[in-house]
RNA sequence: GGGCGAAUAGCUCAGUUGGUUUAGAGCGCCUGCCUUACAAGCAGGAAGUCGGGGGUUCGAAUCCCUCUUCGCCCACCA
């Protein structure tokens, strides 16, 4: 069969990839003996299709699963997708909102209906993006975090977490998204720094004393809220207390009357060190409020953000948007002559991180997770060492995290989403509330009848589960018992809190042991000017759009080449060639040496074992030497995370190596011009098979596809294939050593030329002045490969040109070759040439020779570098020698 | 306010515990080649005061201090 001359990766993916499935390659067997290898995917949101991210984050761990299973483990990656609440339903209604209705007029059924028709649309194209960038996922065991048997485990969760005290129903101040019409969890609420005011406003003093101060100016960002105020407070150390001890304020704008007091909560060299507190409408007024005891908690805001209708709220001010109060409530303030100062004030507000809505503290009944003894044993494993990272340093913020923890709000006023086991008493005398895996009957104190909590619960309070629940828990399934503990899991540091913490949790309190052992922290995938990929800014790259374009390979190599532990990756959706330039070359070059490979055999290939080891020649001990070394390289470099060193090794083995030098050597053996044919193919057969062993992982399909040309009818699918071992009677440092000399040589000889413009055709004669006797002797042997490589009609042993005129280059270990070149030199541009020469040297030289007159760097720095350095100084004289005698000769 | 990361060739980045590096790669650029695996290629080449300053050391891109610029995270100074 032949090859086209350019590889096209659209003609081969689809079926290599279902040549996988049929082969059942990526299904894991839960019976195995095998050790197994385990990573769950981070479940894609339902909400879009995939992004460069997840392209990044996918590809990475397909590279790890298809190396451990070559490795013999049984490895299984988990696909699966995740409902995502309050995306997926704000989805959702724009989508409704564009037919200009809300869900309010679907209602509730026939709304969670639509989402579900959205979500079957959306979690297949998912799937399907994976598959089409080669990922090896065991799709037997797909999950989706809304499936019944997982919302089964999610209920027990919340049951059992409830028995056991440690879900419990509180008011409090949270976050609320007035646009999503929901409370958020305080991660949800993201900091954003905003250019606002701090505005001094004087409340009246209704008593003063005598002599004391008759009003009380109070700085704040929010004046709206005022009017729920319940007290002022001054730092108890304050000398101004003494004066306000007693006193009463009225509230701008109202006839509302509050006590001044005390806390130590103020800041005393900050605004004017006098604080107003809102209980209803700040978290930390809240505590404050809780400490001094016998307040009410006013609610002047209602959850869409507007003033409420409520006694205490200037009537003008009612039914304003907060940020319309806000404008609102300094005019009257200004026109009552009680607004004092208005300062510019940069300050952190909290906003949605899904509609990036300001987010407004509200008092609100929700329900609550106490975190602090979930978090113990989490914490204890990173510790430990149990549970790692990498790289290293997100473990601190891991562990800062979970250090601070706080109660996490874990109920949603939102359609889409597990609705919460609670049941309240209708009986308005009952407050009892029924917590239970089934719909209770009635309730259960009274005996009244019941109603379910409308709210869902949290996305994440899902996710959590994933590592566990995914394989079937609380069912005791095989799966579970085999494939948790898993092993790697592989995600984006932006969502530690989010998602990875709370699944350390949650593994430790249901399964008593950690869901994964090692953390993998992929970067974040940006444009030039170092922003992330967002759908607003429009600056994102479509996998789909490169596997179309170049191939999923392309796109996959790029991706770990490009991505070293951690680090951003950079990508520019306007210039695709030059982003995926490295990745399209290099599979077209793997797939010509292929073809070149393929079209030399006659049926398979000798193998290794049945050679004779002395009809090897110096550069099958060679190519055979680094291809070890090359194993040795990916292999340390994929157990060790280091990713973009594996895709390295391989592909500067693969190109540099194999395909520039051996490839060329082996040409004339091959075409039978040379004997020593069935050596030479059986040691390229074994070389390039073991090379596409190594580069399946990052290259999956185009690997696939060469081995099948090669090894496929023998071996079977190179998926399922066995990770090639370090033979160390291969590793060949005289051959390393003696190899590198031919290149030395003929990487010389070809500088010569270009720098003389020898022409192409034109061939020239070299003379080689050994070093030592094995150096003679390696050129004998591979005297041919030079000649032809480096264009040279005769390679002449020793001989002696001191009176010729040409040009001279010495070769790492003191070799030289002398190319002759008589009426090419023109002697004005050599003696140019050759005083630059002789200028840098002396400049090598001059360095070197400091450090050697250095008696603190002679007697302290180890041997073998002060050796290095002596031998760097004799190769330097020699070359100053040889330019010297070239310069005499030309007349200088 | 605290913490973290980044700054190396025109661009995007490697550089593992300080010394086999005369600081590397890909892309781009320059020169010459359609050499029967590959022009998505081959051969050769130019290009860097490793962000600034100071320090430790025989020796620093690498360790310490400091400054500058960018980015990220955390945080109850309203």
């Amino acid at each position: 069969m032949t090859l086209a001359p350019q590889y096209d990766p659209l003609a081969i993916e689809s079926g290599i990839y279902k040549r996988w499935l049929d082969a059942g390659v990526f299904t894991a067997n839960a019976e195995s003996d095998d050790d197994p290898y385990v990573i769950v995917i981070p479940p894609p949101n339902v909400t879009d299709v995939l992004h460069s991210g997840h392209g990044l984050n996918n590809t990475l761990q397909d590279v790890l699963i298809r190396y451990q299973r070559m490795r013999g483990r049984e490895a299984v990656w988990l696909p699966g997708t995740d409902h995502a609440g309050i995306a997926t339903q704000n989805v959702v209604e724009r989508a409704l909102a564009k037919e200009g209705k809300s869900r309010h007029d679907l209602g509730r059924e026939k709304f969670v209906e639509r989402v579900w028709e959205h979500v079957g649309k959306t979690g297949n194209t998912i799937l399907e993006q994976l598959k089409a960038i080669g990922c090896s996922c065991d799709w037997s065991r797909t999950r989706f975090t809304f499936d019944e048997d997982y919302s089964l485990a999610v209920r027990k969760v919340f049951v059992d977490l409830h028995d056991a005290g440690l879900v419990y129903r509180g008011q409090r101040v949270i976050h609320w998204c007035p646009r999503c019409h929901t409370s958020l969890s305080d991660e949800e609420a993201e900091f954003k720094d905003k250019a606002g005011h701090l505005y001094h406003i004087s409340y009246e003093v209704i008593d003063p004393k005598d002599g004391g101060p008759r009003e009380a100016v109070v700085a704040t960002t929010r004046p709206e809220t005022m009017f729920g105020d319940v007290c002022l407070v001054l730092h108890p150390e304050d000398e101004r207390w003494g004066s306000y001890e007693g006193t009463t304020v009225r509230i701008p704008l109202t006839n509302v009357e509050i006590p001044v007091r005390t806390s130590n909560a103020v800041e005393r060299d900050f605004g004017t060190a006098i604080l107003k507190v809102t209980p209803a409408h700040d978290a930390n007024d809240f505590d404050i409020g809780e400490q001094l005891g016998g307040f009410d908690r006013p609610v002047i805001i209602g959850e869409d953000a507007k003033m409420m209708d409520v006694s205490r709220v200037p009537e003008v001010l009612r039914g304003l948007d907060r940020f319309d109060a806000r404008k609102e409530t300094v005019e009257q303030l200004k026109a009552n002559g009680q607004l004092v100062t208005v300062e510019n004030y940069d300050h952190a507000v909290r906003h949605c991180y899904r509609c990036r809505t300001a987010v407004e503290p509200l008092l609100s009944n929700q329900w609550f997770v106490h975190m602090k003894p979930l978090s113990e044993p989490a914490l204890e494993a990173y510790k430990t060492g149990r549970l790692k990272f990498v790289p290293e340093r997100w473990g601190k913020v891991y562990e800062h995290w979970m250090t601070n923890i706080r109660d996490w709000n874990i109920s949603r006023q939102l359609w889409w989403g597990h609705r919460i086991p609670a049941w309240f008493c209708e009986n308005q005398e009952c407050d009892h509330i029924t917590v239970a895996m089934e719909t209770p009957e009635s309730c259960g104190k009274c005996g009244g009848s019941v109603r379910q909590d409308d709210d869902v619960l949290d996305t994440w309070f899902s996710s959590w589960l994933w590592p566990f629940a995914t394989f079937g828990w609380p069912k005791a399934t095989s799966d579970l018992q085999r494939f948790y503990p898993g092993h790697t899991l592989v995600t984006a540091p932006d969502i530690i809190f989010f998602w990875v913490a709370r699944m350390v949790m949650a593994g430790y309190h249901f399964m008593g042991d950690t869901p994964f052992e090692t953390v993998y922290l992929n970067g974040v995938v940006r444009d030039p000017q170092h922003r992330a990929f967002s759908k607003s800014l429009g600056n994102g790259i479509d996998p789909l759009d490169v596997v179309e374009l170049y191939g999923a390979d392309a796109l996959r190599y790029t991706l770990v080449a490009g991505a070293a532990a951690g680090t951003d990756i950079i990508m520019d959706r306007n210039d695709l060639e030059a982003t995926f330039a490295a990745g399209r070359h290099y599979a077209n070059k793997c797939w010509n040496i292929g073809r070149f490979i393929v079209s030399n055999l006659d049926g398979p290939a000798t193998p290794m074992n049945e050679l004779g080891e002395t009809d090897l020649e110096l550069a099958d001990r060679w190519i055979l030497s680094r291809c070890q070394r090359t194993i040795e390289t990916v292999t340390d470099s994929l157990d060790r995370y280091r990713l973009n060193d594996a895709a390295s090794a391989i592909y500067h083995f693969i190109w540099d190596e194999l395909a520039d030098w051996y490839v060329e050597q082996v040409k004339p053996r091959l075409y039978g011009t040379t004997p020593g044919g069935e050596t030479a193919r059986g040691v390229l057969s074994h070389v390039f098979e073991t090379a596409l062993k190594l580069l399946h992982p990052i290259i999956p399909f185009l690997s696939e596809e060469l081995w099948g040309h090669l090894a496929g009818e023998r071996q079977g699918l190179l998926a399922a294939a066995s990770w090639p071992v370090v033979e160390h009677k291969r590793v060949d440092e005289t051959a390393e050593r003696a190899f590198s000399r031919v290149q030395a040589a003929t990487s010389a000889i070809r500088t010569v030329r270009a720098e003389y413009r020898v022409p192409p055709g034109k061939p020239v004669r070299a003379i080689f002045q050994p070093a030592d006797e094995n150096a003679l002797s390696d050129f004998e042997s591979e005297r041919h490969t030079i000649e032809r490589l480096a264009k040279v009609s005769e390679l002449v042993m020793g001989a002696d040109a001191a009176d010729e005129v040409g040009a001279h280059a010495v070769l790492p270990d003191g070799s030289s070759v002398f190319v002759p070149l008589g009426d090419a030199i023109d002697v004005e541009t050599e003696v140019a040439r050759l005083s630059g020469e002789v200028e840098r040297i002396e400049k090598q030289l001059a360095g070197v020779k400091a450090k050697l007159n250095n008696e603190k760097f002679v007697s302290r720095a180890p041997q073998d570098v002060v050796d290095r350095e002596r031998d760097k100084e004799r190769s330097w004289k020699e070359q100053r020698e040889t330019l010297a005698a070239k310069l005499r000769a030309l007349g200088v």
